[in-house]
DNA sequence: ACAATACTTGACTCAATCAGTCGGGATTCT
DNA sequence: AGAATCCCGACTGATTGAGTCAAGTATTGT
């Protein structure tokens, strides 16, 4: 797995959404100056996060973006795998992606049960943390504030 | 960590040595049949491998290429390395191929936080495994054989 | 009503990387 | 000498990555 500029974009992105989450929506504008992220750019990755069902937008004056479901709800795994395609290493180990190598007898190929293990490595992290652990842990990096807005991402 | 043909073609290849490792050498075309691998591209990647310490060879009638170093020497961890860069899924969290990214503060990022942990998990599995290993694997899987030589990887 | 604000959609560019291919040169064994 | 084998650099064609751009549509404050 590699996680690409659009990737990185993506999930800063998802973060502002979910540290500042509540009924109200976020611009795009605003999000792109305070992560630095080219926002024609930017544009487009929310589009494609709208509709895979994770952001929801308004349109208009007080327009913007905020997340579908509850930041508990969506895993790292199911963001980067539907933004960068599979998390394993090599196709014929992907569960989500599957597909088949041309080595001849896949349950006896030592490489890739090698690369399995690797799989399950990286899933067992990414499965774990969701956009909410997310929050959590930019909190505790942060320690004490004096004022609450005032956070790195 | 995403392994490329070229990478998993390099893995085979090895793995072919490993198994018939000795004071001979292994032809680049008996390689290439067996484990159906282009034979030009193949003597790229093993040239590839030569220059990076890991197979030496020998020109002429008799020629070939054998491992380096021995077999239990050689981790996953440093062939892939070499020859696909990071394990990491992003720069900021490479040892060996660090490169800064644009948040303001890594101390207190926590999309980094977290693929520290991927990538602690990807080491964790590829720096334990080596060519040795992956021989000793590709015989438990293969179970007992009539022909020793008649293994599958 | 209407201008301003913001999202929407699709096409487009430019560079880098991947997966090979090819031609010919250098060595070594018999 | 001649065949087998490795050695080396250049080349190609397809795909992907990172953005950019233009023109459009929806919403709302006044």
């Amino acid at each position: 797995m590699k996680l690409s500029q659009r990737g990185e974009y993506a999930l800063r992105a998802l973060l502002v959404m979910g540290m500042n989450h509540g009924p109200g929506v976020i611009r795009i504008k605003d999000i792109a100056q305070q992560q630095n992220i080219p926002r024609r750019f930017l544009e487009q990755i929310l589009n494609d996060l709208k509709s895979a069902g994770f952001v929801q937008s308004k349109r208009g004056v007080a327009g913007g973006y905020r997340l579908q479901r509850g930041p508990g709800e969506i895993s790292l795994a199911d963001i980067i795998r539907h933004l960068e395609g599979p998390l394993a290493p090599v196709g014929c180990v992907s569960v989500n992606y599957y597909q088949r190598c041309s080595c001849p007898d896949e349950g006896k190929c030592a490489i890739r049960s090698v690369m399995q293990e690797v799989r399950d490595a990286i899933v067992g992290v990414l499965e774990g943390v969701s956009v909410a652990h997310l929050c959590d842990r930019v909190r505790d990096l942060q320690g004490p504030l004096e004022n609450p807005l005032d956070y790195v991402i």
